[in-house]
DNA sequence: CGTACTGTTGATCAAAGTCAATTGAGGTGG
DNA sequence: CCACCTCAATTGACTTTGATCAACAGTACG
């Protein structure tokens, strides 16, 4: 089956050993069976490797070999422009299925560079489509990744196109914050966030020492800090109203939830 | 089966009534045998309706019900940003397939607006799911168009970016020039641009005040003309020049082609 | 004919970019 | 352990692009 997706109830979160990043993503939406976890497990074990800071996972121009999910670690995806320079299109975070569609491209459009040491799980063509065949749920499962992906893209741009650098910073920030939260890598009070200054203004069309001078703003203005790598948040409330941050365009659940759970202060304020 | 991609010779282009622009396209990447075609037909015109200038054909919140192909007239994506203004997203040209993924989430994340009158062909989930079935290929054709959509959307955010508006216009304007063509919607001479200046600059991050000051540039310039809701080339070599434009990640065939046919003047300049 | 967009122009302003230096922190080898 | 190197962060001075504000003109249409 192609095209069956439905609501099912949510599961509590497993920890399984090699993919409980991506199990607790999903299960945000679809109650995966002992079978479908223990076939997801498989799948992405086959292939794991690990890959050092800088290098990319996938290449701009290649022609796409297999698809990727990351187990632990950051990876950006960045493309050439015309000017030389490099522009961050999106960041892949643990539990991110990168590429979905990748084999439907001859050639790759963009690359995907490690940010950090990553741990990921390599899937190729006829892998993906065993697993699709072997578990319609896991193959709607990777759909909704790759639909939430595009709502994510399509809110980068509203972010640059309608937004100030403070505006940007902070809705990055609340949108990374969400992001990290579902899969437990963010609390109320913060998040490691593994990028240099640059890396944050290139990905909000900033330069450089212009987001040096919003990050202090934001700091001084008690809203987040970020300092040595982490992202704490000095005043969450101001912070999501200065970013005019809603986490629908996410596609996560608990964000939209009828009843959100007492414990899920922070997500509490995204609605 | 789900994920089959390979290659496939190209076929010439047929007219079919009610889905030539869309035949045109898919026929970049894949030589659909009669079966196909018909099938395709088939789907296409079991619920094809009229929509006028500025109704929703989607809207942004609502549960997603079908997803459509623009059948002729042209249609924009447009997301409400939070300090209440829309941002255009995408266009959706004849022959588009909109929304591929729409029914891997709960709710639709973005509007679709007819930009022109429109006819759209609509296609629910249960058609998807046959029409995915009785014809992989098409399956195949449908994703590779939601791959280069999603393509095209992040080429977006590098407009935005790494270009100033002159740069913006003149790349949207390549872009939306190599699209058409290939559904035979422009040549050489340039194309039909059923937008106002201002949607032109909602599109690149502009205010109406400076688009219009920027098409005014480009056309003293002597590289392109926007007038009475056309587009005029009046120096290709020096539009794409400027635009940085290289058409290969919309990606066609003919534009990473080894040999590109002979009559395809405006296609050469890409590479 | 009004009414309402859409396009056009001018004057002014501010946000962000650019250029140039300096500081700080982490890592390496002597 | 320290000198040294490199890269990231920081700060300042200055410039520029594009936004904003304010009219006004052309055009379309009921």
């Amino acid at each position: 089956m192609l095209f069956p997706f439905s609501e099912a109830p949510r599961s509590a979160a497993s920890d399984d050993p090699g993919s409980s990043y991506l199990t607790r993503k999903l299960d945000q939406h679809f109650e995966l069976g002992p079978r479908e976890q223990a076939s997801l497990q498989r799948f992405l074990q086959a292939r794991v490797q690990t890959v050092d800071t800088g290098v990319s996972i996938v290449e701009e121009g290649d022609a796409p070999r297999e698809i990727h999910v990351i187990l632990s670690g950051w990876a950006c995806r960045t493309r050439r422009a015309s000017n030389g320079r490099y522009q961050i299109l999106a960041f892949h975070l643990p539990g991110d299925v990168c590429d979905f569609g990748a084999f439907a491209m001859r050639r790759s459009d963009s690359s995907i560079v490690a940010q950090t040491p990553l741990r990921v799980a390599s899937i190729g063509q006829a892998a993906l489509r065993d697993l699709s065949g072997s578990s319609p749920r896991l193959a709607q499962a990777f759909w909704r990744e790759s639909a939430a992906a595009a709502s994510v893209q399509r809110e980068w741009l509203v972010r640059i196109c309608q937004q100030n650098a403070r505006q940007r910073v902070a809705s990055l920030f609340s949108e990374l914050a969400a992001r990290l939260y579902v899969v437990g890598l963010a609390d109320d009070a913060g998040f490691a966030l593994p990028l240099t200054q640059a890396d944050i203004g290139n990905a909000c069309g900033l330069t450089p020492e212009h987001t040096n001078r919003t990050l202090r703003e934001l700091r001084t203005g008690g809203l987040v800090a970020f300092e040595r790598g982490r992202v704490e948040f000095l005043c969450w409330d101001a912070l999501i109203e200065l970013a005019g941050f809603r986490g629908d365009y996410l596609g996560f659940r608990t964000l939209a939830a009828e009843k959100p759970p007492a414990e899920l202060d922070l997500v509490a304020h995204m609605l």
